[in-house]
DNA sequence: GCGGTATGTTTACGATGCTCACATGAGCGT
DNA sequence: ACGCTCATGTGAGCATCGTAAACATACCGC
């Protein structure tokens, strides 16, 4: 099973084989069509559609894979947050996460989230609430639900301002340097 | 001269008249394509190639004018802020620009600067340049460049996230309260 | 074995961005 | 007033895309 190519007909695994190569896709370079995956798949333009409803049911599934990857990466090899720095580190991890592979989190992030895909909504929804218990854990006695979008927003405004260029830097570390500067600037600025 | 028609050839004014099609498109649904705004025009489809090298360029030109136009609703009636107050009340200014005209912010925000077009990136810099002196008018202590991008990522993200409806409310206003709260959170909250 | 159904194929439609060769006519110098 | 030229608009055409409908195949349970 998993990728192999069988006899012909019936690919024996399609739809795993679409995402793969949409996935592999959007690291790349930019855009992908279904077109392309089925050509890529050794497969007729229209068999995609035997998978997935339409494009937008495809890039749902796209982006619940990589909702559940950048959650991997917010957590694995790291406790949640304790300190103004944790919670620093974990921003830097999600813009890196951005940076790394933009087109997927565009993809991710770039719609609105179509409640029909089960399993998109519940990998969002787990990001969501990671973030905000790295929030909360860390300042208790702000408002939490305020606090957590900001904390979100501020992650998320940064990852966007880089992706599109209207911030610039060199390196990838100068740029999650300046993440985490960012969140110290702001947490050092006090309201009067 | 504007937008009146002529003798059938020649069109008078075509290039201001794709413009303002694509900008009220962008502000009424969603997707524009050149052809589309041929047809408004009564001009056959390739007559736009005549004013625009291709849909960049002219995205970039409708970038520009939405970025002086953000810049009006950012500074009109309004002082430059000289509290925390008065930054969320900027913020909340952007957020709200954003999801009046979210087609067009898209086009502004949404890929690289494309320096070619030096409207556009005249009109960006004047956007960064008000959105730091606000932050640094408000906190001179703090490291600027770092304070300066933290602000502006903060509007940023939060106008992403309801936008893409990662982040949901029920009226404008309640999104321009929360946006308020999570600067007034984030301001709150202090690094140990 | 047999048949139903999941999976692929073919063909087709309408749309888009863009190129290139051609048509028009507005504005200029004479 | 005349004629040129060049900016502007036209037309036909290409490659691509998403998607639908009708048809073909072969896998799997009986």
């Amino acid at each position: 099973m998993s990728t192999s190519e069988k006899s012909g007909y019936h690919h024996g695994d399609l739809r795993a084989s679409l995402l793969t190569a949409a996935m592999r896709m959007l690291e790349e370079g930019e855009p992908f069509s279904l077109r392309a995956l089925a050509r890529e798949a050794g497969v007729s333009p229209t068999a995609p559609y035997r998978h997935f409803k339409d494009r937008d049911a495809l890039e749902s599934a796209l982006a619940a894979q990589g909702l559940r990857d950048l959650k991997v990466d917010l957590t694995e090899g790291r406790e949640l947050p304790a300190s103004a720095a944790d919670l620093g580190e974990l921003a830097v991890a999600y813009v890196e996460f951005a940076l790394r592979r933009p087109a997927l989190f565009r993809v991710m992030f770039g719609n609105a989230c179509d409640t029909g895909s089960a399993e998109r909504v519940e990998a969002a929804a787990e990001i969501h609430d990671l973030l905000a218990a790295a929030m909360t854990r860390v300042f208790p006695d702000v408002d939490a639900d305020a606090l957590a979008s900001a904390g979100w927003a501020l992650a998320h405004g940064m990852a966007y301002l880089y992706m599109d260029g209207k911030l610039q830097a060199d390196s990838t570390e100068e740029i999650g340097d300046r993440v985490r500067a960012a969140f110290a600037a702001i947490l050092a600025a006090r309201a009067d």
